[in-house]
DNA sequence: GTTGTGCATGTCGAC
DNA sequence: TCGACATGCACAACG
């Protein structure tokens, strides 16, 4: 065992305890004790001492569950995660999925006697399934599915090993290790595999109920380390109920290797939660955005699924494969007006915070380190207050984090993991512009609001604004034209205009409803955005000024001087990437002559003469006459301008009568059509 | 006067 | 009915 992390925030500084071999079990978040500090964090309850019982099984000292690797080859199990998540060297699954009940040892595997704990590590969380049967069906389901797309992954089961029943009368608790998240849920989901060959099937029971999943996937830990078993696909969906839809393909599986993605499931509005269908070998599930529940939803504290991250598969595939890293969307949020204000406080879901981020347990809570999708890294103080004998957790001082990423009320915020390294990533999606309503309606629906009730919040056939990732939507919002022309390229981030490219999904979707949704949409969208808020809105066409300025002002970026290029290549698609954020270059004006033919003119910083440039040329911040490598007889001050004083007053009247940031656009036609004629302009 | 902080309260959705 | 959460509001700190 390696040096680890003590779990106590007060003594991990020192990360090269020795650990005493046991283990601590709280709200499903497993952790040793520091041999120092004599504790863990907060009260974990001294509950699970296990011990090696024979090949492939231990046990708990104290509350006598057992754990077993599954394939019962060895008791060999290989350490995987930082926190001691394990699996099985011969199978590879992880142990921690087949612990049962003494009493439900399966017959065969002889008296167990206690021995003395080991050193190995096996951590667990619960995951308690339902007991009453239904999960058994639902399990089974899945199996089904799974059996079906990928039998493969059934194979090691079939050998006729009783080794766990889902289907037994009495319920089981599977219990994963809070840093395993992702590899938990893949594990799960094999697990339902294998309890497929015993337990009963039920195909009356399509849906997985994931309600009584984990508790927590809490760490105490700000490092929220996630175990992925090595090989494994890069995306690991941080929700058991993922095993369905994010059911993760190892990437030395052939089926992944030959191109073939992990499946979204499509389910079909339910309150429950997940639904699998026999459409998630539909090619375009790749493009949809899903809505992945999450693993965790404990009962009533499960996460609303107005929080589940909204990702389409495709999205993850390239954001996994473009950072070579694993990533875990952990939840997404709608920027309140409160959220989106100068307070500098974003309210955090609960369920969530308690979920994903650092468990505390003082108001003033811990810092919290996110990192943006341009890889800057930002500490908030992740804390609470006491509410109605509750907790209500806020991440404060996000003003320069949400200034930065341009946020606004109704703007959804995405908190993602990446892996290795357990980073906490945050990314955004704008939300659309104002005064198109059906793209408002859209947004509302695909942020999870309203319409939910109908589309049932888990999987929606809908276009999201601006793609998920914020990393892609950071790199659009970079503004810089050539991280632009990634994104674009990529096609996730699409901000406003994209929206429409898959629109007809989310008019499909309401279409239902429609009055329906928008009503819904309306309110909720008031209701996000807050009556008190209205300073924070603005007109339609302000926004559409806005952005029209924006979109013009693009034009006017241009790469740093002093920055080198790094040419990275994405499908055969040269691309180059910037590390130094773009600069303004100069203003030029474009014209058009009656043939069609554009010009650039461009004023010489020194003597003031207007010279005609290559429509395409970008100019530096500062440009003069020397600069104009396009023309050998006007490179000099000295040279004679080329337009005539009239024209260039009409020219600079008609710059000082529009607005400031369109002096720099002049319409050609406009300008054209104020000269009068081709004799404007003289070459 | 402005800004920040901590808590209270009303609304709304989930159960 | 209850819990979550958006936001109000009183008070403190600060310039």
């Amino acid at each position: 065992m390696g040096p680890r992390i003590c779990m106590n925030p007060k003594c991990r500084t020192a990360n090269t305890h020795e650990w005493k071999k046991g283990w601590l079990l709280r709200s499903g978040v497993c952790a040793d004790l520091c041999y120092d500090c004599g504790s863990a964090y907060e009260n974990f309850i001294f509950c699970n001492t296990f011990h090696l019982e024979e090949p492939g099984w231990r046990e708990c000292n104290f509350c006598s569950k057992r754990l077993h690797c599954g394939c019962r080859a060895s008791n060999s199990f290989l350490e995987l995660l930082d926190y001691g998540g394990v699996g099985c060297r011969s199978c590879a699954m992880s142990p921690r999925l087949h612990l049962i009940q003494r009493d439900e040892i399966p017959n065969g595997f002889g008296a167990l006697t206690k021995k003395d704990s080991d050193d190995t590590q096996t951590p667990i969380f619960e995951n308690r399934v339902v007991g009453d049967g239904t999960a058994e069906g639902k399990l089974t389901q899945l199996c089904r599915i799974m059996e079906a797309n990928e039998p493969s992954f059934l194979a090691p089961f079939q050998r006729g090993d009783t080794i766990v029943s889902l289907g037994q009368e009495k319920r089981e608790e599977l219990r994963l290790p809070f840093g395993e998240v992702g590899t938990g849920f893949s594990s799960a989901t094999k697990l339902s595999s294998r309890s497929s060959k015993f337990t009963k099937p039920d195909g009356s029971r399509s849906m997985l109920d994931v309600r009584d999943m984990p508790e927590s996937l809490a760490q105490p830990s700000s490092s929220m380390s996630l175990g992925v078993p090595a090989g494994c696909s890069n995306f690991v969906p941080p929700f058991s109920n993922g095993a369905a839809d994010g059911r993760e393909p190892c990437k030395a599986h052939p089926s992944f290797q030959q191109g073939q993605r992990s499946r979204p499931i499509l389910p079909k509005p339910s309150k429950t939660g997940l639904t699998i269908s026999s459409e998630t070998k539909k090619s375009t599930a790749s493009q949809l955005r899903i809505a992945r529940p999450p693993a965790e939803g404990r009962g009533k504290n499960h996460l609303l699924p107005r929080y589940w991250p909204r990702i389409t598969d495709q999205e993850l595939q390239q954001l996994s494969g473009d950072l070579n890293s694993t990533i875990v969307p952990l939840f997404e949020k709608i920027l309140s007006a409160s959220d989106a204000g100068r307070i500098g406080r974003l309210v955090l879901p609960k369920a969530c915070a308690e979920a994903y981020f650092p468990h505390i347990s003082q108001s003033e809570g811990v810092p919290l380190r996110v990192q943006d999708v341009k890889g800057k890294e930002w500490v908030f103080q992740f804390r609470f207050w006491p509410n109605n004998n509750s907790r209500m957790y806020v991440l404060e001082g996000v003003t320069p984090c949400i200034q930065s990423m341009q946020l606004r009320a109704g703007d959804t915020i995405t908190f993602s993991r990446i892996d290795p390294g357990g980073k906490l990533v945050m990314g955004f999606r704008k939300a659309p512009i104002p005064g198109d309503m059906q793209d408002a309606q859209t947004s509302a629906i695909t942020n999870g609001c309203p319409g939910e009730s109908f589309l049932s919040g888990v999987t929606e056939n809908l276009p999201t604004v601006s793609g998920y990732s914020g990393h892609f939507q950071m790199l659009k919002g970079s503004k810089d034209p050539h991280i632009d022309a990634l994104s674009e390229h990529l096609s996730l981030a699409e901000g406003g205009n994209g929206w429409h490219k898959s629109e007809n999904h989310g008019q499909k979707t309401n279409e239902d409803s429609p009055q329906k949704s928008l009503l819904g949409m309306e309110k909720k969208r008031t209701r996000n955005i807050g009556s008190k808020s209205k300073r924070l809105l603005m007109h339609s066409e302000e926004a559409m000024e806005l952005r029209l300025t924006w979109e013009e002002a693009q034009d006017l970026l241009r790469p740093s001087p002093s920055a080198q290029p790094n040419i990275v290549t994405i499908e055969d698609h040269e691309f180059e990437e910037y590390d130094e954020p773009p600069v303004f270059g100069k203003r030029t004006v474009f014209t058009a002559r009656p043939s069609g033919e554009q010009e650039q003119w461009a004023q010489c910083d020194d003597c003031s003469k207007w010279r005609k440039l290559p429509t395409d040329a970008l100019l530096p911040p500062k440009w003069t006459c020397s600069d104009n490598v396009w023309d050998s007889i006007r490179c000099s001050c000295s040279a004679a301008e080329e337009m005539i004083q009239k024209d260039l007053e009409n020219l600079l009247r008609v710059g000082r009568g529009m607005s400031q940031a369109s002096v720099f656009l002049i319409p050609a036609q406009v300008l054209y059509a104020m000269t009068g004629s081709e004799d404007s302009f003289k070459n």
